[in-house]
DNA sequence: GGTGAAACTATAACGTT
DNA sequence: AACGTTATAGTTTCACC
């Protein structure tokens, strides 16, 4: 897919909201025909523009209440070891981002877990058993203003 | 709804992978009748387990390249400032999740936009044109390791 | 907790401009 | 080549057992 279409990013604005809107009330809302939505979001699919649909949980209410963000910087930086850190973060439930950001040799994580219990076995395992960092700091969120998966298409 | 079960868990991961799929393939992977899988998934949505359901798509077919942490303190922190800057972070599109951290008065943002022109207007619109920022960071994301929405249920 | 039937929807084949 | 139309298979949803 070249580029999105002005129709692609209405298609895309409803469909990040709402997934189970059917086909023709989406055509509706973007006012295009049925068969012409239908093309587009299969086109849209067919491109990874939409790469999956899926269901939100409140973290609340999966009671997992402890969140935080955690900041980590690599000791070493050689291609094993961030190989295996990449590797362990992606196993790891608990951390649902990573995000690595310049200048520095920095990670920002996002980690859920239900209590301080579970975020200090997360921390043993995942953070302590290891030699390769060398700073870690934790931020616990005390307040989540915003957490949105709609980009602004 | 009280506490979640072995099988609501276990219909929560399946359905925060993929949220399109049939209520008997669906009941069928959880090891339960198509009746009671049925039964469990309305009282997750009924209790706000389950959130939404929405299609997600990808930032850099979206052609959001520019992304970044942003790190902000409030200078004061007064009701009306906070509260202001709260209203704003709803929103700013380009603000995809803001989190309070404790024991200070940061926040941290996670921005996308399509390129540094855009955050620059983003910038100057939100951040530098008011008076209540102490001060404002921002790291851009030179590398996505992980995004993922699904909960470790 | 199971069964079945009705209404609705997705999907693809076929026509049309 | 893009759009509209139609038929059908499949799914959701609800009432009842």
């Amino acid at each position: 897919m070249v580029q999105l279409t002005n129709q692609d990013r209405a298609l895309l604005r409803v469909l990040q909201e709402d997934c189970r809107i059917t086909n023709q009330d989406l055509a509706e809302r973007t006012g295009m025909s049925t068969s012409v939505c239908w093309r587009r979001v299969r086109a849209l699919e067919e491109a990874g523009v939409i790469s999956s649909y899926v269901a939100l949980a409140d973290p609340d209410a999966a009671d997992l209440k402890f969140r935080a963000i955690v900041q980590v910087s690599l000791a070493r930086t050689d291609t094993d070891t961030v190989r295996a850190f990449i590797d362990e973060v992606g196993q790891r439930p608990e951390v649902l981002q990573c995000f690595a950001v310049a200048g520095t040799s920095d990670y920002h994580l996002l980690v859920m877990c239900r209590d301080l219990e579970e975020y200090n076995r997360f921390y043993d395992e995942f953070l302590f058993e290891r030699s390769c960092f060398g700073q870690v700091s934790m931020h616990l969120i005390t307040r989540t203003i915003k957490s949105v998966v709609k980009l602004p298409v």
